[in-house]
DNA sequence: ATGCTATGTAGCATTAATGCAACATCTAGG
DNA sequence: CCTAGATGTTGCATTAATGCTACATAGCAT
């Protein structure tokens, strides 16, 4: 079916995907590759313009061998971890 | 819009959410007011018809006191905890 | 300049997650 | 027996998450 879309939800997460990512020197695709799945995903949740699945957020984390919540929290990250 | 619907997706999430809602005494229902969601989304996790949300998935570990690590898992739990 | 890679943006299609209502069943109490 | 509470089942509506395609831009090579 077509319909409306999506794009900013009303219930953001926060994440460090993008400096986790940084530090082991992987692209987006490169990340998008080890947790299978299309590599403007992971563009849309490093802009949090939505939050991802649990199943996607524990693949992303084990990706990047880190902990779920150490990566993804409700409340906003402070600087330099 | 209307459309066909879910039910039985294609990626299970093991969780042991009765386990830890029955060790504190709750109902369903108790634990979805505790999480803001209707008393049947509980029931359809439990059951795991499907997986939740990241965001779910943390409020529902805050509200039994667990760690999201400890409450869901890609792969399914042993025995007693 | 040309080209390549990484990234941002914008649609649109499909499917999963969630809300909600109605009803069935089962069990514990009285 | 009757009732209430907890849980399971079915159906449908709405919205978010994801895939994918195409295009724009910026930086860094050569």
């Amino acid at each position: 079916m077509l319909l409306t879309m999506s794009r900013n939800p009303e219930e953001p997460v926060y994440n460090r995907i993008e400096e986790a990512r940084a530090a082991l020197g992987l692209s987006r695709q490169d990340l998008a590759d080890k947790a299978g799945v299309h590599y403007q995903t992971i563009g849309y949740l490093e802009r949090e313009e939505y939050s991802p699945s649990l199943v996607l957020a524990i693949r992303i984390a084990k990706s990047l061998n880190q902990e779920v919540s150490e990566l993804f929290s409700l409340t906003p990250f402070k600087k330099g971890k």
